[in-house]
DNA sequence: CCATAACCGAGACGGTACGTCTTGTCTTGCC
DNA sequence: GGCAAGACAAGACGTACCGTCTCGGTTATGG
């Protein structure tokens, strides 16, 4: 059932040995100097299997995100009551995520990408922070009486930072989380 | 004294025209589309005077960067002694300029470009947000009695949420920049 | 059997367009104003194609060399039993080839090719004089006691003035053949 | 008196230098991958002085041949009144020679420059066997009574069997000189 | 149970761009 | 004005990848 008719099915080994592939090139190289060929080589592959299914670097890539678990490990935010504690663990948890290596590179790579391409920033932002972002937003106007528009604003400001910090190469030092949090905490209170 | 031996000077036409060429391109086609060969051409100019002086597409780059003073058009943040109405006029000209078209796109291929390649990074942010980014952090800290650390986090957070929205394709909504001042202004006052 | 293993095979079009793209550029522009681009281009080819096949502009004039047959269009020498007759209209023939356009620039471009690399020496003058070569060597020995040194050094004299008017830009006048064919039956007859 | 008005005389040391760098580099790498920055630069010389005087690769090249005594160290041919003694003992010195490195070499790279330009043909062969080719003419013409045509293509027989043996790289055995001396005292006693 | 069809690894194809080398011209400052 | 030095526009070099197109071979139905 898994195609019209007869005919060889999809290789699911092929696949993930391609994303795998994908994910190594792009933490080794980087987005640009990341190359089909290599990924077909890197992965034992054959570049038209790529192409039949992706057609391009950047799909390819824009599915590698959606993939992989490991980049959003949690993107529950806790419940404890106290707000500012718990955007403060979960700030925690998400800078060291992305001050260790090899994940900044690989961030790295990523940003370029969705820079460079719409489709790639589409599920590269649903993925990483999406899910969080929705989770972040509810807690905050849960606590705050604020509107939609404000809580987004203020959740993006929160996520730039750690981005920023990534592009710049000047990672997030101790207390940001605290200083993070505090700001909206804060921040939002005289709205 | 405009050059140590014996041969002929640089010529200065060339290198405004290499860097002209640079922005229209990286306008057009984006930083991993801009290709060396396209710049030598739309210059005028051959392809050796290009790497002779530069080496790289990112060495390009990074000093079309510097170079460019359309990017930060006012660095200065006003002082009328109020600090939250000064930080909002201030964001309300960066956001302005970053949504506009085509720096919108100039800045998205200058982030690819500084995701790609450290020293585009260095010369990005110095340029774009580093002297706002001093003088920011300087007048924040004129009002409130907080660590230099926590205002340069504060600081990040905000030139991050412009970025953010840059590489989200999200613009920021017309309110955003009160929001964002209320964030430093209501958020710090605790510390 | 046309290939070891997977993989599309060679295209025997794009070798015969490679090769004819190189007699044409040889005649029009001689051998070291002869490109791989031009031929490429000439051949409706990537230069890959001929990199991978060849490798060099003189591995290419090599085979090209080997592989027409206009160059050496009747190898074989009459065999009347008048020794001094057969070499005389042999020479005819082969005289009034090397005088006519284009074959003329032809050969001095193979020349200048034969002398630059040895391979193209090789190869050119087993194709073009080799088989004559043997044949007049042989006939020469069947007339005359001589030793196969020695008629290969009187073989090597005619070649040798046929190439030698060539390289001067003079031309063998009406009666060279009559002369060159002389001096095998008079010359030799002392032995 | 060097010159029409006011300024500096050509300098003799820059004229000689460039020459016997070209000497070397066509020793060293043959006709076409001599290059004239190769020459400029192994001569401590600027391009221009080259282009200044010279013009072009070919040029070079073609003076280089006019000016280079060593190349027909001795054109005249002995005479002691025995045609094929004297023959040969000139043939037997030419091969020497013709055989001896680095004189093949250079020679092969003269045969590529002349069969690419014509002029360098003219003042090859002018230089090389022009000298030596009029006497050995009026000598044999002394010997034996031929029309200067037949003599001169008898003459051209005998060199192009020395540059038929440096061309297919394949020396001349020790009783070469002989053999040809023969070629023409039998061969051009018929007539 | 075997023909048909889509998959697979491999790799040649026509192209584009790379970064380097050389050409022939043109300054530049010293002699 | 000759000269060494060397920047310039141009364009070929040989290599790396692009995305497409065969090749032979391998699963999978479905007639």
């Amino acid at each position: 059932m898994s195609q019209n008719k007869g005919g060889r099915s999809r290789s699911e080994g092929a696949r993930e040995a391609i994303l795998a592939a994908t994910r190594q090139l792009l933490v080794e190289r980087g987005y640009d100097r990341l190359t089909i060929e290599g990924v077909a080589a890197l992965a034992g592959v054959g570049k038209q299997t790529i192409y039949r299914w992706w057609g391009s670097k950047s799909a390819l890539v824009a599915e590698y995100v959606t993939h992989d678990d490991t980049l959003v490990a949690d993107a529950g935010v806790p419940d404890t009551g106290d707000l500012q504690a718990d955007l403060e663990s979960w700030l925690e948890d998400a800078i060291a995520r992305s001050n260790s290596q090899p994940t900044a590179g690989l961030l790295r790579g990523l940003v370029a990408a969705a820079a460079e391409d719409s489709s790639v920033a589409e599920n590269l932002f649903a993925s990483l922070s999406g899910r969080a972002e929705q989770a972040l937003i509810a807690r905050v106007r849960q606590a705050k009486p604020v509107s939609a528009e404000t809580a987004r604003i203020t959740v993006a400001a929160i996520t730039g930072a750690i981005i920023y910090a990534l592009l710049t190469n000047r990672p997030l030092p101790e207390g940001s989380a605290a200083v993070l949090a505090g700001l909206i905490d804060g921040g939002l209170s005289r709205e």
